[in-house]
DNA sequence: GCTTAAAACATATCGCCGTTATGTAATACT
DNA sequence: AGTATTACATAACGGCGATATGTTTTAAGC
């Protein structure tokens, strides 16, 4: 009285197949009979193993809120928790950048053969926002934030950076107002709505780019394996 | 060589049926068949007329960004800037939450049979900002802004306005930080961001939303009527 | 070792979808 | 009047998600 449990290989091929499918071909290249073609089997593996598109587009949903959580841990704390908070939503962005039809997927957009997120999806993304919180706590902290209220401050950070990049995906944000431009100024004002000195503030934001090749780009390649012991490379 | 001309009646209720079909069913529901069924037609009506589903879609989307600007233009000025542009804020999420489908097709979400934007289309949304350029303009000569470049600061705006708005529609903002609450306190947060005193903001932003009834709410509705006489010429 | 239930598929089919090919009727210009 | 042009209707094509059903493989119980 037991399955046949069959190629262990084919559940987690499909995920990667249709991930790369999303990433490469964007939405419309998900297909039952294209991931079947690509997995070289049928497309009832898509429903055995996912029971559905949506079992599968959620799976990878999860996967894409995962790489989101990794690129916000792997910012540092430190003695300029501002520089901090601007490098978190560098992160937020470089995340999404790197991963557009995904972002996509998992902020209500494309909708995906009728797929759409559970409460439970929508928690995991909530979820993510503890990185901000604790780090707008320490914004208060050392006395660079006015008010009290972290967790309202990083939903302000979430909706204003979160604006930004969809409208960048949406290839909205041209020059002279390009996304860089508009991003970089978005940081500064939102340290200042917040409480910080305007000076202080883009003195951090500056700080925190030069951040970034260390913290936020470096996230899915290689030292961030902790299985390779001793291969530190290339540049 | 001339045309048949057929029922003038047939575009415009198709336009109509459509737009209806997307508010009240969602993206899913807007097929040629169904369209075909509902204005007693063909499915071939939408090629002859539109050139497809996606020529179809961008009318409706057009009619988008016309919704948009009339929501923003029937914002008034007064001689407060600032509360004039925080009521721009309310009269965007308003009309995003009257349009919500309509709101997702415009920037980038629901792809709707591979429908997609060209550059002429989002010149339409960028046009909606010369509303807020104009404003933030007053706000910078009387004095409440403190740098001097409008068309940065509505970007700004747009960008975190929609970013709340979309991450509203995706049910992302629940209590105790739901998305009224952190509306109000993005208004003023951006009024703070771009050089106004907190306490000056705070007033400004409370103003702005008494004015919401007569400015905002009553966009769609009776008097908003001044449009042209249809010219009855044909058959 | 044999039986048997159940999981993992393969195959075929259904009812949608957007799109296109083709036919037809109606118009307006020459 | 003739004819080109447009607006449809009808039907078909290929692709889609989903399901029904058959087939193979596996492992547990005897």
């Amino acid at each position: 009285m037991s399955p046949r449990r069959a190629d262990p290989r084919t559940r987690p091929a499909l995920v990667d197949i249709a991930a790369r499918l999303l990433a490469e071909e964007g939405p419309q290249a998900l297909s039952t009979r294209r991931l079947a073609t690509e997995a070289d089997s049928s497309t009832m593996a898509v429903y055995t193993h996912f029971g559905g598109m949506s079992g599968l587009v959620r799976e990878i949903v999860h996967e894409g809120f995962a790489r989101l959580q990794r690129h916000l841990t792997h910012v540092r704390q430190t003695e300029d928790p501002v520089a901090d908070m601007a490098l978190l939503g560098r992160a937020y962005r470089h995340n999404a950048l790197a991963n557009p039809n995904l972002y996509a997927v998992m902020f209500g957009g494309s909708s995906l053969a009728g797929f759409s997120l559970t409460e439970e999806d929508r928690q995991h993304g909530r979820y993510t926002l503890g990185n901000v919180v604790k780090c707008a706590t320490r914004c208060f902290e050392t006395g660079r934030f006015r008010a009290d209220d972290p967790e309202l401050v990083a939903h302000q950070m979430w909706s204003a950076i979160h604006g930004l990049v969809t409208l960048e995906l949406g290839d909205y944000l041209i020059a002279p107002y390009d996304a860089d431009r508009c991003f970089e100024a978005q940081l500064t004002g939102l340290m200042v709505s917040s409480g910080d000195a305007l000076d202080a503030a883009a003195r951090s934001v500056v700080l925190s780019r030069e951040r970034m090749r260390d913290e936020v780009e470096t996230v899915g390649t290689a030292e961030d394996r902790q299985e390779s012991p001793d291969d530190p490379q290339e540049e």
